[in-house]
DNA sequence: TATATTTGGTGAGCGCACTCATGAATTACT
DNA sequence: AGTAATTCATGAGTGCGCTCACCAAATATA
């Protein structure tokens, strides 16, 4: 039963410095976390990325993570929160917007989408893989991203309603988030594969595309 | 190749075992391995059923199990696919569709496709939030899965091809068989909290929104 | 029948994501 | 200040899906 187990005394390495205070240095290693995280996930891919290498260039043990994150996934879903709220921000606060027609302000939240996933272009392919396999807690339909996913529709939704008049609304209309989702997730896809300069061809995909469907809502009335 | 023979008391190997032939044997436990499956997933869910109790259940050893499926996702994944392909059947194979309305023939497809699944209620619920997690390679946009969801949208693909008249073609017709995929994870999701007898609402709503989307389809015209 | 080749079942073992009892560092209370 | 209460990093441990070297049984060849 007396098991001569080396216990190593836990050593803490402790900031003799003005140690920031705990809420201070829990916002600090979450970011260290997501940083890491994201480094590897860029490097080596999702998978290949194991929760101990992200504590280890974290500088954390691995169970710390888990205090953070509740799975690995989660660390990559909190980086799509990131970009789904920062693009959503950057209709909501673009005033030109405002009474601009529906298929720009579309074409701004996408472009701001891919922007922001610009620097982790290897990252997001293998999440992506990663995502749409069946199983996936992390997936574009799963319970997991579901939330977010959410969000995202209902942002949608309120830019199409702000846009096309009520009695215009039609059982397309009702669908047309849903669809615009499975849109984004090919236009990602697009990207991706994209390798022309500064990503014009999807660019070019984008506006077209947006606008023949724009205008598919609006023909659709009844 | 020269033969140096050498004489050795000849050791009787065999069982007298009523030694069945290799691809019946086979055939044999790959149905054992199914069916253990099936039955721990509608017990236990999926999540909960380790590859070790299949493989204790159908009285093989755990990685037996591997030699017939790459893992236990392909095994749910397998399940799915007798899913579809006896649906297809199901509509194919029946003549009074043939000259059916369009409406018809998916309304049998997706109601073969639920009538199948029925038996396995409880485990289809934990297998779609398990498929729904963004990373699972079971979901129903994940890789593994890609072939089967093809087939799947193949076929609806030309069933619509065989109603609408190609002149009446429009960008929505393109895309009408991925909006019918998420629509038959609708009406799963739908059908799984649906505790009307027989689950009739179920098919009503099947009935109402097939109606809807098919004129939705015929009116789209150019 | 005797020998060579192939098939495929086996289960210990691996690396993984994730858990948990522990106790040190921090905060709250007096 | 001292002391109790709380927070939370820690890392060995757990159980999982899955791999692999092994070798017996089945089959092919003679």
């Amino acid at each position: 039963m007396v098991a001569t187990k080396k216990l190593k005394p836990a050593r803490r390495k402790t900031k003799p410095g003005p140690a920031g205070r705990r809420a201070q240095s829990k916002q600090e290693i979450r970011e260290r976390i997501v940083k890491a995280a994201l480094g590897l996930f860029q490097t080596k891919g999702f998978d290949a990325t194991t929760t101990k290498a992200i504590a280890r260039k974290a500088k954390i043990a691995e169970g710390t993570v888990f205090n953070y994150f509740k799975s690995k996934d989660d660390i990559a879903l909190y980086f799509f929160e990131q970009e789904v709220d920062q693009a959503m921000a950057a209709v909501r606060e673009n005033p030109r917007l405002r009474k601009a027609p529906l298929e720009e302000k579309l074409f701004t939240l996408v472009h701001s989408q891919l922007e922001f996933l610009a620097p982790y272009e290897r990252f997001i392919g293998t999440a992506l893989i990663h995502a749409l396999k069946p199983a996936s807690p992390l997936g574009p339909f799963s319970h997991r991203a579901q939330e977010l996913r959410h969000r995202y529709l209902g942002f949608v939704e309120e830019l199409i309603a702000e846009s096309i008049p009520r009695p215009q609304h039609s059982p397309l209309t009702f669908l047309a988030p849903e669809v615009f989702w499975i849109y984004y997730l090919g236009a990602l896809l697009y990207w991706l594969y994209d390798s022309s300069e500064g990503k014009q061809n999807t660019l070019a995909f984008l506006d077209r595309s947006l606008n023949v469907g724009v205008s598919m809502l609006r023909r659709g009335k009844r």
